[in-house]
DNA sequence: CTGTTAGCGCTTTCAG
DNA sequence: CTGAAAGCGCTAACAG
């Protein structure tokens, strides 16, 4: 392993102008820096990052803690998120977390062990107080979500916004029964969806049916599951709204599964756009998020974040509701 | 920042001394490591990494290389690995590659660097040497895939008996005419099922028809469009089988698009079992790869590459053809 | 059983 | 413009 030592003794310097060419700090005289660079790449040295981690007390790692990698939006914007950061010198350790105590105790050791520049959370989840301890250790900035009453940088779509935009729509349509398949409650996405589903019922004098309001593990298994036991209770609605576009490929084969027809028996929504929604059977009405530009957008606010300069937010990115073939007018 | 030298002078001991109640090395008299633990507690102080990085020359993260964090059998597998990791005190640093330069660079960067103890590979692509090159330098290990002439511990199906069994459970619906989309030629897997749907061919006397073999980008959207040229062209098949069930998912509906009917009209299989292949309309039947083994498997053997242990590779783990409603008996 | 000490590889102040 | 030296936080050899 060659070091500094290596490069400054074979180039007649010392270390400190080494250094010095390295990082183009201080001053270097033209042939001194020519003389160096060159046993620099005859040598084929590069500066071991733990020595300068050390040095500089800062690793160059940001952690972004997902709540399921699995799903392809949270793929989408990992991965676009990891570009984003390596272009600029920055590296993504990954972190699954469920809100269970063991990771939350992780979480912190990471923190506390400095093994982490920072944080960017795609989930604030139930277990906020946590998040936000961490938070104020290390910048952190939060995707995809928002939360009011926590004063942090956070960039997302405007989850109530859109999802009035989806029971605008499915009311326009004649829904007033409109099943609601959400993820656990603890999400603040969810959460939001849940809101916006309250706030258009009441907008449109309509009374929210609490039978309803369901629930279901992030699994297109976990929503067939729930969907087929509503309508095997003989539940009466219309409209599904899934929280998710990977909630909403369970509902759409439980529907078919039990002889409705969508769109002609039952309309689907779902939320995301994941890559798989345009090619579905049928094409399933969704709403967009801009994943990758919120990957990016999140990278570059935690830079800004790091180096402690101001900036506005929340930032709410564009969403859109696609309208495609999953969708028709209420026949009852 | 509390560090090891006031724990150290707090509890009236060397940091030698406090070193050893930390790592279990060496011996310490029972109250004095009561006392010191006791310190640690009150301080709450936590070992810098950076400082054990520096000192033990490692890092304690392993780079996991992915095609596509996007693809849900990807993603299975990388948060499988992630758990694995971390409950054996590792990170997952991820890491996309492409096959461009740029990003050949930038790995041998984090190893030259030594930024990272060591690296798994979702993929072999077409860089083989390259990939060889780093394998050099660090423990590796090749997860998904498995290249004969390349002495690499690796963890896979076998692709190969995987598309025979696809290819004869075709066949023996009375399917002669099979189109192939697989991925881009780099890509190993895309490879051996290449390779497993020529011998098929051999095996049942049949000619491979060169114009049946179709290439696209790994994603539905591709397939979409290779599948519909392919039948506006008047390509002549009755059955599909695509590389991955991403491609599946936009053959689906390529083929219900231009009004054939699957399986009525044209059988359709695909590879991976991603979590959504159930809850296709219809049902997608497919290869079963057993994502989360595949990562764990792949994390224990790269724990004991690290150590230098002996281990017996390739690890070969069982695949599954799942047949679902996607295919019927040829009616040509 | 415990302390002293020498680094791991790097950056940066301070002198010159 | 350059070098000497201190020190980031830790472990481990060695001495006692």
């Amino acid at each position: 392993m060659t070091t500094i030592h290596d490069v400054a003794r074979h180039a007649g310097v010392s270390v400190a102008t080494v250094s010095r060419v390295l990082n183009n700090s201080g001053t270097v005289r033209t042939d001194t820096r020519a003389r160096v660079l060159a046993v620099i790449d005859q040598l084929d040295y590069h500066p071991s990052a733990m020595g300068q981690s050390l040095r500089l007390n800062r690793t160059r790692i940001v952690m972004v803690v997902v709540p399921e990698v699995t799903n392809p939006f949270v793929g989408e914007v990992v991965y676009s998120m990891e570009l984003a950061a390596r272009s600029r010198g920055y590296s993504i350790l990954l972190h699954e977390y469920h809100g269970d105590q063991l990771t939350d105790l992780q979480l912190q050791q990471y923190v506390s062990t400095r093994r982490i520049d920072g944080l960017i959370f795609l989930t604030a989840e139930a277990r906020e107080k946590q998040f936000q301890q961490l938070a104020q250790q290390l910048p952190t900035i939060l995707a995809c979500e928002y939360v009011d009453h926590w004063d942090i940088p956070s960039v997302s779509i405007d989850n109530i916004a859109a999802t009035l935009d989806v029971m605008r729509y499915l009311m326009g349509l004649g829904h007033t029964r409109i099943l609601l398949i959400s993820g656990s409650a603890g999400n603040v996405s969810a959460r939001d969806r849940l809101r916006g589903y309250r706030i258009a019922h009441e907008q449109a004098g309509l009374p929210v049916c609490e039978e309803l309001l369901q629930e279901a593990e992030p699994t297109p298994a976990a929503a067939y599951a729930t969907l087929t036991g509503a309508v095997e209770r003989g539940l009466d609605f219309t409209a599904v709204f899934c929280a998710s576009d990977v909630l909403a490929i369970g509902a759409l084969r439980a529907l078919q599964d039990k002889g409705l027809a969508v769109p002609r028996d039952v309309s689907v929504v779902g939320f995301d756009d994941i890559m798989f929604a345009p090619f579905l059977n049928p094409a399933l009405t969704t709403v967009h998020q801009p994943a990758r530009e919120i990957g990016e957008r999140a990278i570059a606010m935690w830079l800004c974040a790091a180096e402690g300069k101001a900036q506005d937010y929340p930032v709410t990115v564009r969403h859109e509701l696609r309208i495609r073939d999953s969708c028709a007018v209420a026949r009852r």
